[in-house]
DNA sequence: CCAAAAGTGTTGAAGTTACACCCATGC
DNA sequence: GCATGGGTGTAACTTCAACACTTTTGG
């Protein structure tokens, strides 16, 4: 049952994942409060993340991690980078936890983090292993996290907007069928400010990446949208080559 | 004198560097020869890379590691991310020098990979420590590296490029003073692809980094270049920002 | 005067921004 | 018929790609 007597631990290395979750209008965030000692009231939220085993490579680690703690399987993680500050596990809030699940609790440990972003509804995290609960929670309702998890987080969503700002962003974040206006919402929500509806939607049809589809929306009190799918084969191009902006 | 005995190292964990140095024309990597039994000449060049201590974060960890070996200093490195496949120490050709360096050379260590651009003529590598030589050879030359060297100077490549299409580049490359042409060669030396002139000089121009100066070349067999440097408050602020391009 | 690299301008096409009204539906 | 969000076009402006000739110097 326990995976870990099956593997040998990295006690070096650990992953930790950001999962941003869309609900179509904010973004959230996956987070885990820990088994521990201490009451869940005072315990600070923490990123899912564990240690490696010394058979698997990043990227499995981070997908099996963040399936162990919150349920969340075949999600497509991007690498952020590692964070390796010696402080970076030293707050003495975290300390009992250190304590309760780690064979070296003073080992200094760093972590590669990893990021990905899904459609919430797709997600019902459920929580396992050493997590106590999993869920989301509003991304302006972040306040502390555990540890560096906050300088992750920051990364996280730096880089998310770089993204953004190379490649389109969507595929696995809004539902097969989705309407403009639900882009145009997680596009503002990344980014986190309005944009023009007309110009959005234009340079967004330019781009070639959406099929519309005859099906409207029903049952909603005003004039029904129309829904469009994903051109997979031009979006997956487009990912790998970017928008090619300032190209000389 | 060695530095390891004042340390504790971190076993798990490495930093390898991969140093792109421009000599106006061409772009040009740093890679040492590892003192070994092997002679020479089959050993494969590496990236210059060494295990972390427990007492330094990574950014420092890379910067040491560097000098240590190539006697470079004082260049500002910037991470790639973290490689950890379980098979990547694996070689047999890289066999020997594991053994002959490391106290458990059967670890299995991940390593953060970090990056910088510098003009070459700034830096002369120097080896010491467990580097048998340190020296400049040329990008399109590099053929066979020790470990997964290689994949980590290819994921360095793509970002450098990503790099230059979201933010200026030049500031640790050139000298001080440079002439357009210059800055037009590292360009075209980055994107590995020629760049139209006039508007590369009119797009450069624009971007308000650039300061004109009145001097101008000397003792040229041609009419003499006007030389610029960075404007580097300009400079720093584009880079912060970068180009806002896709901008929605 | 020749060789070498520096430096410069225009035009047509494409893309960008800003902005306001009518449409289809449920109740 | 009214409230709600869906959907559309244009004009002024900026940016972009493509392209060839003149200038200044050393020898």
């Amino acid at each position: 049952m326990n995976a870990k007597l099956h593997h040998v631990v990295n006690p070096r290395v650990s992953t930790d994942c950001v999962i941003f979750g869309f609900d179509n209008s904010k973004l959230n965030l996956l987070l885990i409060t820990r088994k521990s000692k201490q009451s869940g009231e005072s315990q600070r939220m923490a990123l899912p993340g564990d240690l490696i085993y010394e058979d698997e490579n990043l990227d499995q680690a981070a997908s099996r991690v963040l399936g162990e703690l919150t349920g969340l399987k075949d999600i497509y993680l991007q690498q952020i980078g590692a964070f390796g500050d010696p402080e970076r596990l030293s707050a003495s809030e975290d300390r009992d936890w250190l304590e309760s699940v780690r064979e070296q609790p003073d080992a200094l440990v760093i972590t590669v983090a990893y990021f990905s972003l899904v459609n919430m509804r797709d997600y019902a995290p459920q929580a396992s292993s050493f997590a106590a609960s999993a869920r989301w929670v509003p991304l302006e309702m972040v306040r502390e996290l555990a540890f560096d998890h906050h300088d992750i987080l920051n990364a996280a969503k730096r880089r998310l907007r770089e993204t953004l700002k190379n490649k389109p962003v969507g595929f696995n974040l809004l539902p097969e069928k989705f309407t403009l206006t639900q882009l145009h919402h997680l596009y503002e929500a990344i980014l986190d400010k309005p944009l023009d509806k007309r110009n959005f939607r234009r340079k967004m049809l330019k781009l070639n990446i959406l099929t519309r589809l005859e099906e409207k929306q029903k049952g909603v009190p005003h004039k029904p949208s129309r829904y469009y799918t994903f051109n997979q084969e031009n979006y997956e191009r487009l990912s790998d080559t970017g928008y090619n902006n300032f190209d000389f």
